[in-house]
DNA sequence: TCCTCATATGATTACTTGCTCATATGTTCA
DNA sequence: TGAACATATGAGCAAGTAATCATATGAGGA
């Protein structure tokens, strides 16, 4: 810990958020972190699409794509409906679109 | 895989970004995915810091923060100077900020 | 009611990952 | 040159996680 770091250390403290929001954020962001489920979210960008659509569209099992699924609603990131025999899943609000369009930017620049 | 998606699957397929940088950005994500390395980013929020500042900051350990440091400079979100025998980080760029401001959003809302 | 289709779910496993410990690198100063 | 300080890094371990397999639930049609 070497020199003294107290001044600069009080103002950051008294700027950061409460641990319990960060941590939040991080989980959030856990779930943009897997391949399969940023495909599934991209796939919805469009509209609802039921399971075995989307796992054709994957080319993934129904089951991984359902687990996957049930995270993504756990989060409140997707919704879903049922219709006769089907289950209709679609993108809970906005926010997700805007957080990968920012992921996105970064990426390609 | 049931019923015809045929055509809802040529669509979206055509839409869809390429797998690699779908992958890419679930590996940004990925980052950005855990509480630890969120904490670092939002303490460089207002400017750079030296590790030893950091990690007293968060109160861990030197190697956790360095062995983290790493991982955010591999993925191009911090910079790096030295100055004596101190070395400190800063945010690349105002991504970092944008990319947890849309985050926090959602959190929030 | 029975069968089939669409989806959900629990248990298991292989893989990933964040921290710790020990040690290496690199800088300053005497 | 050697000692002290700041940081980096490799190996190892414990916890978390995504896919698989088997099975359960739930809806529609004969």
């Amino acid at each position: 810990m070497a020199h003294d770091h107290s001044e600069l250390l009080k103002k950051i403290r008294n700027d950061m958020p409460a641990d319990e929001l960060l941590q939040d954020l991080g989980d959030l962001f856990k779930i943009f972190g897997d391949t399969t489920r940023i495909k599934i979210m991209y796939a919805l960008y469009e509209g609802e699409m039921c399971v075995c659509a989307i796992s054709e569209l994957l080319n993934m099992t129904q089951s991984a794509i359902s687990h996957q699924l049930k995270t993504l609603k756990d989060a409140n990131l997707v919704s879903s409906r049922r219709d006769g025999k089907e289950i209709y899943y679609s993108l809970s609000d906005e926010h997700v679109k805007s957080i990968i369009a920012e992921g996105f930017e970064h990426i390609t620049e």
